[in-house]
DNA sequence: GGAATAGTTAAGGCAGGACTTGACTGTCGG
DNA sequence: CCGACAGTCAAGTCCTGCCTTAACTATTCC
């Protein structure tokens, strides 16, 4: 089945990082500027920068310049992506479990 | 709300190497051996033994010595924490936009 | 215009992660 | 018992990823 995502892999390495998932978090309830997402992070402006570049790589956040700050959105869509992933990994799971049968159950 | 997830964190710094992925990718499709495992990577055993203690300390994967080998399992429960993370974005993300409304959906 | 604001870029430091090698333990087949 | 097999452990190398500082650009406000 070749199962081709479109490349999960920047989603994931994206969210791997504890900080970049704190972003995450801070966006789904709403777009904010650079300046915002960094006034509670522990860092530098430009380090949440680089992370922005990361979360945008992987499609997860969108930004727009708007004079001189830029907003930064949410992509839920590529959520998605995720989604689908472990969907896949557990379906194909179920599907050897059902060939399994009930059998295996006995020896818990 | 403080989100007491039990640490996705783990879950997803594993997930976040290709290499195990494909490793929790071949699981998907049953039980292996390390040497089995280890066949088709580009590396040593001792490699894929550390990648499988990264994936077993977060959960993901579980193993049982029989013999001179080692069986290891996909744990699919796992993904269920992830999946309630993603799940957990998205739901936040739309509500915001059911309390915006059908204003912003006419400035296409 | 000039100072403060918001962001961007580049360089470098440092720690942690991925992989290797080599020595070692335990187990199976003959 | 002996060799091959499957895995384990410990160092050590190397490279990437996160963050910093510092200099620089583009806006906004007075």
């Amino acid at each position: 089945m070749l199962h081709q995502y479109p490349s999960i892999d920047p989603v994931l390495q994206a969210l791997a990082d504890p900080t970049r998932r704190l972003i995450v978090e801070r966006l789904g309830e709403g777009p904010a500027s650079v300046k915002q997402l960094a006034a509670p992070l522990p860092m530098s402006l430009a380090a949440v920068m680089q992370h922005l570049q990361v979360l945008e790589r992987a499609g997860l956040v969108k930004s727009e310049k708007r004079g001189r700050t830029r907003v930064c959105e949410l992509d839920v869509a590529r959520l998605d992506t995720l989604d689908a992933w472990i969907a896949e990994r557990k379906r194909t799971w179920e599907r050897r479990y059902d060939r399994l049968g009930e059998i295996l159950k006995k020896e818990t």
